[in-house]
Parts: structure tokens; sequence; C-alpha cells
DNA sequence: TCCAAGTGGATGAATTTCCTCCGGTTAGTA
DNA sequence: TACTAACCGGAGGAAATTCATCCACTTGGA
């Protein structure tokens, strides 16, 4: 195994894959590392001694997320009562922690070599059975659509959790969770499902009534 | 008005906006102008005259955009028997476009001085009108619920159109759409719905069985 | 036919991003 | 408490990207 790391060390490299995993997935996998390394509250030299490439870096974030995924998925599919609810739960907290799986699971830019490295590739595969299983579960239950896949289910989590810019803070922050409820309830009107927050107009987009 | 451009000069002042509104929509405003003028299928220096900065081609974009969605409303608002077929008829064609509205309506960096300009502001608010009458009708008629607004379609639609990096070219055509018909009739099994294109597993998103 | 209008892309300037290097700091052991 | 191997931060030059001009050549249209 690694070396063992000196305990501010390991704590800075921790602040890095966090400070990464939200980067990446606001603002796309090419965000300047600087950026990364600043967000952090650590200096450039610090992010480059740890992860000697961008690739580096990528991969640990790939390996953290798919991790974390994993953790709740497990979690929901151990406490729920059905596999919908463990699916919705687990939407609802990868949704709230602003983690995307496309990234970890397909990597896009990933290099082909990190894009196939054993640690990733079979911690992905985890993940995927587990999206599997509450995807055909719900399905069986007859709740879930069956015209979806998991594949749906990850792209759908990108989207969610993917920033929109420009939008009034108030807004962007409440988009992922809002747009998740409604794609699981679906625009049309249906009884007893309800928004947490009311409508947003257009006017409220463009914030100037009269400027 | 502005002096008439020469036949070949206007068709490819079109082909630059349409480039743009393209590339601005899929990978963000800040795009490099050289790819826009590359895509256009002319040379920089030609951008460079029509537009004297990226400000101006913002500009025109946006002004452009707008002016497409609004007639799409009014065409699905004059045609359909109703405001909420006329709702998802819009949404389904802009979306079959491309087109987002985020951009164009709320022009997120624009500077100040753009983002006002007249022009823009009355095309703008006219979209505005159409999209709250096409919403506000559709909830009279109980279809769509009530705690959604013009400004959620807006957003709706920028997020379909936007794309994600990395799927499968396959999926990656595909997922505007499908998401939109997600969207419209929700997740939970609903009689009488039914998506286009089968589930989208992870596996396949992966690309990967055994390779 | 003729030329004002238009074209493209080579090119240097400006900006952004990368990433090394090293003087100073600190965790952790004895 | 003292010592040192490990670690830190960020200045700054190299490299890459993007901007935006300029001009020799082409073309639409009167």
């Amino acid at each position: 195994m690694t070396k063992r790391l000196r305990a501010d060390a390991q704590r800075n490299r921790d602040d890095l894959v966090a400070a990464a995993r939200t980067l990446f997935g606001e603002r796309g996998i090419d965000v300047p590392l600087d950026e990364v390394a600043h967000r952090a509250g650590v200096g450039i030299g610090t992010l480059y001694r740890r992860f000697p490439d961008r690739e580096a870096l990528i991969e640990a974030v790939a390996i953290d997320t798919v991790g974390r995924l994993t953790e709740i998925a497990e979690t929901e599919l151990s406490a729920g009562p059905d596999a919908w609810t463990a699916l919705v739960g687990f939407l609802r907290r990868a949704v709230e922690l602003r983690i995307g799986v496309l990234l970890s699971v397909l990597t896009p830019q990933l290099p082909q070599a990190a894009h196939g490295r054993p640690a990733l590739r079979a911690a992905r595969q985890e993940l995927i059975g587990l999206l599997d299983r509450m995807v055909a579960g719900a399905q069986a239950h007859g709740v879930l659509r069956t015209d979806v896949g998991s594949g749906d289910i990850a792209v759908l989590l990108s989207m969610l959790v993917r920033e929109l810019p420009g939008l009034p803070d108030a807004v962007a922050d409440a988009v992922p969770v809002r747009f998740l409820e409604l794609v699981l309830d679906g625009l049309r009107t249906r009884p007893g499902s309800a928004l947490a927050s009311g409508p947003v107009t257009a006017a409220e987009l463009v914030g100037d009534g009269e400027p």
C-alpha cells in the first residue's frame, strides 16, 4: 500500500479531492487546477505534489465519487422498504450533495489508461450493480416505468447536478432538487404532489421588472 | 436602418449566428470565436468584420434565438387546440432544434449595456408574455401543475438542451427529447406513456462489457 | 466590365494555464 | 524541547490558448 501521509497532508489531500469533485461537477473537467487548489485552500504546489498531473486528480475524484455513491446506494437499499423508495432516496441524497455519476462512471475525457484502471473499474462495476438492482426492483414493483434504465438514472443525475451559469443564486440553488421532484412526478397535474418551493416566473429569472 | 449587406455577406452572417447559437448552447458562452468561425465555414476575419467583439455576436445570437422561440410559441399557440398542447409542442420543437432560452432570455454574462439593449428587451418581453400565456392557460385547464412557472420552463429548456460531454453519440443525441418526455410524464409508471427509445443501461453508457 | 464590398488566414500580441522550484513551516518522534 | 523529514505556498518562466488586426486576393452585382 502507499506510504501513509502525515496528518496535515492527508487533510489537504482530502480537501483537494472534495474541491475538485465540486468544481469538476459544476464547471466541467477542465477547470484550471489553480482554482481547485485555491478552493481547497492550499497552494498549487501542494496539489501538484499530491497529484502529478490532471489525470491523477481526475482518477482520485472518480474513485472517491463512486465510493460515496455506492455508500449512499447501499444505505438506501438496506434501509428502505422497497427498491423505489431506495432509488428516490438515493437520487435525493446524491442531488443534495451535488454528486453526479457521469463523471465518475464513465469519466468522459479520462485517457483510456486511467479509465480502465482496475480500482476504478471494480468500484464502478459495483455501483452499476446497485443501480441496476434499484431500477429493476422498482420496475418489478410496477412503480418505475420500464422504458428507463440505470443509464438514464446516471444521465439524469448528471443533468440535475450540473450548474447553469447566470441564474440568480436563489434559483440556482433550488434547481437541482426542484427538478428532481419534477422528473419524479412529471409536469402533469397529479394528486398529492407539490414542490417545496413556489413557481419560478420568467420575469423573476431576468431580475428586472423596471431597472 | 443598417446598410444592406451583399448576398454572400448576409449568408455568412446568418451562418455565423447559427454556428454561434449552437456552440453557445452546447459549450457555454465563451467558446473560442475561432471555433465559431470555423463551424460556420468562414474565416476568423469575416467574423470580426461582422461582429466587432464577442458581445456583439452574443447580442445577435440572443435576438435571433428569442425571435425563433417567439415564432414557435406563436405558431403553437394559434395552431394548438389548447395551451397545454401548445406548451408541449413548443418544448418539443425547441428541444428538437436545440434552442435553449436561458442564454437569450437573461443572457447571463452579457454586460449590462447589451443586456438592456432595447431591441433585446422588447423581444424578450414578448417571449416571456407568450410563455406566461401558455403556462397560465395550461394551469387553468388543470393539466399543468400549478407549482411551476414560466421561469421553470425556461430553466428546463436550457437544462435539456445543454450537452453532456463524454456520452456515446447515440445516447447524447437522444437525451434531450428523451428527457423532455420524461419530465412531461414523470418517472412513475403512468398508463399510455412510452418513450420512443428503449431504456439506457449503465453498462451501455460505459461502453465496455469486456473490452 | 469593373470595383466596392467582401474574404480568409497568417501572424504577433495578450491572456490564460501549466507546473517547477525552493525558502520557510510543521507534525510527530524521541 | 529539540530535531528533522515531510510538507507547505506561491513566485514566476515556459507553454498553450485565444484574441484581433491586416492585407493580398476574390466576387457579387450595377
